[in-house]
DNA sequence: CCTGTTTTGTAGTGAACACTATTAAAGTTC
DNA sequence: GAACTTTAATAGTGTTCACTACAAAACAGG
């Protein structure tokens, strides 16, 4: 396939560049990026940009691919590293907050929430990376559910998936209250009833 | 302001116009959709756009303002007609769903979760918008639980605002799910339990 | 150090963009 | 029905769009 023989090599790193571009799809949504504004964050003039990655919208995809499989999506791993449960949705919920309020590059929000939503619609292979996204966050967050009620620190009777999409589900409201600028204050104080919601059982006879 | 004396009188309906101009911000964004996308489901050529709306970013922030002031919102118009409270939620959700999944006009998802969302970063106007939205919704939730309340209906330690956030949250997670094209019998099947959770008081000693 | 290969940077391609000047047509009013 | 006002439709405006020829430069191999 990639057929490099000898020459001269790339001036600028592939993989930095390329979440440079999420920023900024992230930022300003599929259409409202253009070639521009992609090169001069990536630090790149246009012919590279098209030698390396091909053109626009392979760009993309591929930005999309590099952040569904590469831990870019910062709660997840807060949930995943916690060793206490409950903690580790509470880190989760606080994550989520303060990474879509503000992020370090300045963007709000999450890339897929926001940009690639939006373009789900209108972008060819957008939706069905969304929808993989979407459903491999589920069975991942289930996932630790079900090994922690085989390590006895979760009732059995708890819905794992339920309670996954659950949870997966909060985050987008938070994340859409963010990016409508809402105060992280009101949406941190509710934190904690809602992890109770999530790990608590179905609680009546 | 408007100064018309007399005249030719507007060929089109200015309401259903902007209406279709809404649909297809929704559809394709705000950058996405062009004056051509615009003015082709609108019915009008673009003088008349111009001399109706202004200009596009004008058209928009109206119809921003047309979506959130008119009941455009049908999921919450079937949470308000209905009698019973705990029927009003699971209409509420199921609304959602069905309506996320799709609209009659084709699109998927929510016009503010969906569009305006990811416009509120770039359009000015946008975010403001969005946010009073956000904030006018919870508290029109929330009334509802205090009415409730009142007669008996809810118990009287339901935190209402708290459960009112819940519900459009969970919302934004349906929504999402639709966008990404996730099969709706799969987000029907756990509306019982959610419904619960958003009514049920908080259940321990 | 010369040949070959690849990446750069400049400059520019046609197409689509948001927006408008202009003219013809359609009503209203007296 | 003539005068006036306003909208409608055509046909553009300059600008920005995604994308690319082309030529100079930078490295690898021998």
């Amino acid at each position: 396939m990639t057929k490099k023989k000898t020459g001269r090599p790339l001036s600028f790193d592939r993989e930095e560049a390329l979440l440079a571009s999420m920023h900024v799809f992230w930022a300003k949504g599929y259409e409202g990026a253009s070639i521009k504004d992609l090169t001069a964050a990536m630090g790149i003039n246009s012919p590279s940009l098209y030698a390396t990655f091909g053109d626009k919208h392979k760009l993309y995809l591929e930005a999309i691919d590099y952040y569904a499989s590469n831990d870019a999506c910062a709660p997840l791993v807060a949930f995943e590293t916690e060793p206490d449960i409950t903690q580790a949705v509470r880190s989760f919920m606080k994550a989520v907050i303060d990474y879509s309020c503000e992020n370090a590059s300045g963007v709000r929000g999450c890339f897929l929430s926001s940009c690639v939503s939006t373009s789900a619609g209108e972008v060819e292979g957008a939706q069905e990376r969304l929808q993989r996204a979407v459903l491999d966050t589920d069975a991942r967050i289930a996932r630790r559910f079900e090994l922690e009620k085989a390590r006895g620190a979760l009732p059995e009777n708890l819905p794992s998936l339920e309670r996954a999409k659950l949870m997966l589900d909060l985050r987008q409201g938070y994340v859409f209250r963010c990016r409508a600028g809402l105060d992280p204050e009101s949406m941190l104080a509710d934190i904690e009833f809602r992890v109770q919601m999530v790990l608590t059982p179905p609680c009546e006879a």
